[in-house]
DNA sequence: CGGGAGGTTGACCACCATCAACTGCTGTGG
DNA sequence: CCACAGCAGTTGATGGTGGTCAACCTCCCG
């Protein structure tokens, strides 16, 4: 275990989050924890399971999904650099959902006890978890809006801007181009189609001119067009509050 | 306004949830508030708007809604007596959803600085806050997983079960008999559907013998049968926690 | 160079939407 | 007291969106 630096950029969310000053980012800073590299495709938390830690997520993409009695899967938010992905374990601790990274990934490991004493003794920093908690759901209803209420294309484009608006808000990369970490059949589950749906979407989007594509890299050429295809207002991301 | 007592139906969810002392119980029964009543079909919130106080549900139904380009609409959430229906704007002010009662309700509005002072100055409230913003968070997953994954018939039982689950947990009523207070138009709101398919699907689920119907009144002759036909585990609502 | 995962395309079909007509209930005003 | 309006529910006919199945392609990596 080392002491985080404040400068990671895995806290940078909180603290814009609510501002925090100096002695709540020595806090943070201060909590322990355990850096683990893993490859694609595996499980960080599975479904039924007790966890006693958390994990933030370092490097790469994750996704967090649940399965229906016929092992649908259906993917319910992914994550990258800098998201708390499971903070909820801290005040549920038997896991009501799977984690699996998507590509290769660094996670921060944190213990659940640090997590709460830093909570308790700095009620913004409560705030900031809490805060966050609470964004996470608002995705969940737009996410609920989008596979129960749009059509195939609208809910593809959807997911897609939303991917690049936190992107962008990360500020690692541009809108235009962007490698997506998912796979066809992983958008599929992350919008309740199919994947050979999917491609024939992103086809269709392609026909549209709402971007271009090879292999997963897409190059956006009119991402007003993309969002007004989308259906997309990304005031439900709450990324100025 | 007046005081609130800690015997009032819609502080026991919270006291449960973190088994708090007394001192924390008189601390959330000072909390001012004013009581509104309200007739079916009224918007508590409204998208978009900025929001100062937040309604605590004292008697009825509501849900949480938000509409597509088109204007249709997905119910996200619904909520009975004892729920904290909005503890989110206490933190993110700009509402991303309305809240509309679904029956005739009363509501407890309490302003967003006195929920902030009790939560600052007993962590343990604050930590009851989050949990239960995370056991919504919780059932957002589950919502998406259901509109997502499943089909029409398991869709609308499963939303049945989540009903009569949470309103046991309430002590208010039985599971074998409740009028439900959705229309079939809401039901599919909820959960994808027109209403017209809602309708065939109920009949379907009367001939499957999971319970019987008269008017908006469900008998439940086999809960068993209905959860199974559900693909219905309660895991997700935490209610043990 | 061979195997496997992911992507692409076509043919066919089912689930659920749409449209429309009709019923039954409730509340309300003449 | 009845007429009638309006909403919710019910049922049938038809059609479209997206699923299923299958074949084949492409690329990467061992």
């Amino acid at each position: 275990m080392a002491a985080l630096q404040t400068t990671d950029v895995w806290f940078r969310k909180l603290i814009r989050l609510m501002d925090l000053n100096n002695a709540e980012r020595e806090a943070l800073a201060a909590l322990p924890f355990t850096l683990e590299k893993t490859s694609a495709n595996r499980y960080l938390v599975k479904e039924g399971e007790k966890v006693t830690r958390c994990c933030l997520l370092v490097e790469g993409y994750v996704a967090r999904h649940k399965m229906n009695r016929e092992g649908k899967r259906q993917i319910v938010s992914f994550h990258m650099p800098g998201d708390m992905v499971d903070l909820q374990h801290s005040l549920l601790p038997t896991a009501d959902h799977n984690i699996q990274t998507m590509t290769a990934a660094t996670v921060a490991w944190v213990p659940i006890p640090s997590l709460a004493e830093v909570a308790s003794l700095f009620p913004r920093i409560a705030a900031a978890f809490a805060k966050d908690a609470l964004i996470d759901a608002s995705v969940f209803r737009e996410w609920v809006l989008n596979v129960g209420a749009r059509d195939a294309k609208t809910r593809i484009a959807h997911m897609l801007c939303e991917f690049l608006q936190r992107r962008e808000a990360l500020g690692i990369a541009t809108a235009e181009a962007l490698d997506l970490p998912f796979t066809q059949e992983q958008i599929g589950d992350a919008t309740g189609l199919t994947s050979v749906h999917v491609n024939r979407m992103l086809r269709e989007l392609v026909e549209d001119g709402a971007f271009t594509r090879i292999g997963r890299t897409l190059r956006v050429s009119d991402w007003r067009k993309l969002k007004a295809i989308a259906d997309f207002d990304p005031a439900y991301l709450h990324q100025a509050a």
